[in-house]
DNA sequence: TTGTAAGCGTTATCAT
DNA sequence: ATGATAACGCTTACAA
């Protein structure tokens, strides 16, 4: 086994709680005396053992990061992964470790739920694009859990790191305005999630400061899904939009996807704008516009935020944190700028 | 704070040794009093703390998965969130957990390596695509660390889980040689890992068993992102090969780029064979012909792998497990099959 | 400045 | 079948 406190105070002739002393960087340590146990430890190769200093500080330093299980399908969007490495990133700075669940609001999400966040593992959460009536946050409110939400929540009490989907679905079908196009269509994000309803509430916005009347049958629903991009496209044509705001870029995959069985052109017989700026989007033919959103740094971000939280003392009720990160346009093909 | 074993054992007039063994399924309790320790725990909401408990079990039900930093950048790559997820699954079926780091070959390696490994957090690691030169697997080993590796390692005590990389690209080959094709080029994956090599190996078994000669100018060297792809395309333009097999999705969606951007038309000008099957493949035009690997299933097998290493008695060396699953070619519109 | 000893919440051994 | 009690490896008063 690796050594302990025990070894290596042994091997410096001192006693365990100078050595902790030394470890954790206490002062009124003789500097020799620090210097006799250091020594000690690297001729051991003695290790902190993590586990058992939890027990007595009540402090793991793994946070965790959730994603309700609903959501698995966008594991093949790039969302995740790359909030994912934003999270990472900001722990390895902190030298905090992140535990990964994935969550299914199913038959076991109870037991899930009380073993994950109830067995002290734990010292909080980020919870990814949650949806928006999904029990977990008043969950994790009601258990005193401290947590940080990626994505808007109506809660007061709940900090959040989300981007300005709002503004962002505005600048985006603003352009088709300006471009000269009124037949807009939308095909929407989950309207149980945040980022669904804000880039559908961006999209409406704009119509009406340009006093463009919305035909409901213009806006049709999708979840996010390359598939649902498709679907919501066909079921699009008959309306023949001459511009079309898709919530997602793996959407507007899916819809390019319907025009070309359709035999329509992009950008010459009709716009598209979407949203996210995956990496994929500059790759495809025709390149998207999309709006860009910084997914990176809200996972940093979320992280920072909810270790400030961490090592804020225990009731100090600290304001709390909702952060909302700009978005930006990037022109390229889909839409038919000039 | 919450309740611990004392509360509950107070609750329900019985010592806290026999809470534990209600808790732990131990046989010899009275079933009377078994009952009155459950109606205990329920009233009193008691959770057991993991972290104590694994001080005196030394198991903490946590696995780890490593990824190479240098790897990171293919998280763009839907590979890992695939890979992950099968990781995740398998680890919530056996209600363990799954600690996520991103590994740097960088200056302070060694430490976050110590203080990953050494800190009695993990009860076993999945190592994820790991560079074949990697310190981190003999590090792995010296430090007898229970481990499995997410692709294959020459070293005879790994175990790991791959897929049969080798036959999957001879079988992509052979496919373009029996559409017709002899002038067949090649863009590599990282030649340090082991499915970079695998690939270009099944590449020229295919091209020597019908008995083409391999042009060194036909292969060039890509590293699986994207951009390398459309690079080693351009510079196979000149050598104007009739077929290129490209060794991953990405990289092929950065040649049809390069193509698209030198006029030429896949299939019509030139063939292309790619390798992974993410999503993205069926989606984009033309829909790549490809060799599907089946990576969730690879990352739920290395975590069953590893916690069978895990609850297998400590030193009963158990036979080492070399797993490769089988590819399959999936055919679509690149490679110009009737 | 350093050592002694109590305790963190469990499990496990040994009596009873 | 149940209860004392000693670990597990550390931090932290408190004493010296």
């Amino acid at each position: 086994m690796s050594p302990t406190l025990k070894e290596v105070a042994r091997l410096a002739g001192v006693s365990r709680s100078t050595v902790s002393r030394v470890i954790n960087n206490h002062p009124h340590v003789r500097p020799q005396t620090r210097e006799r146990v250091w020594q000690a430890i690297r001729k051991s190769g003695y290790q902190p053992h993590a586990v058992a200093r939890s027990l007595v500080t009540n402090r793991t330093e793994i946070i965790g990061m959730v994603i309700p299980e609903a959501v698995t399908t966008l594991f093949t969007d790039p969302f995740f992964p790359i909030l994912l490495r934003g999270a990472t990133n900001a722990c390895n700075a902190h030298r905090y470790q992140l535990m990964l669940s994935l969550f299914a609001p199913s038959a076991d999400q109870q037991e899930r739920y009380q073993n994950l966040l109830g067995n002290g593992y734990l010292d909080g959460v980020i919870v990814a694009s949650a949806s928006l009536d999904d029990s977990l946050i008043s969950n994790l409110l009601h258990d005193r859990v401290l947590f940080v939400s990626v994505g808007r929540h109506p809660n007061r009490q709940v900090h959040f790191v989300d981007v300005d989907n709002l503004g962002g679905a505005r600048m985006a079908v603003e352009h088709l305005i300006h471009l000269g196009h009124r037949r807009i269509a939308t095909i929407t994000g989950r309207p149980d999630m945040a980022a669904g309803q804000d880039r559908l509430e961006g999209y409406r916005q704009a119509m009406q400061a340009h006093g463009i009347p919305v035909e409901e049958r213009l806006v049709v629903e999708g979840d996010f899904t390359e598939n649902s991009g498709m679907v919501g496209m066909q079921r699009l044509l008959s309306a023949s939009p001459s511009a079309v705001f898709v919530a997602s870029d793996m959407m507007a995959i899916g819809a390019l996807k319907a025009l070309r069985q359709a035999g329509w052109q992009v950008p010459q017989d009709i716009a598209l704008v979407s949203f996210d700026d995956i990496p994929i989007a500059s790759a495809i033919e025709p390149a998207l516009t999309t709006v860009r959103q910084p997914i990176e740094r809200m996972g940093s971000i979320a992280v920072e935020v909810l270790l400030s939280l961490v090592e804020s003392s225990p009731e100090e009720e600290a304001p709390v944190h909702r952060i909302v990160l700009p978005t930006e346009l990037v022109v390229r093909a889909s839409c038919g700028s000039p």
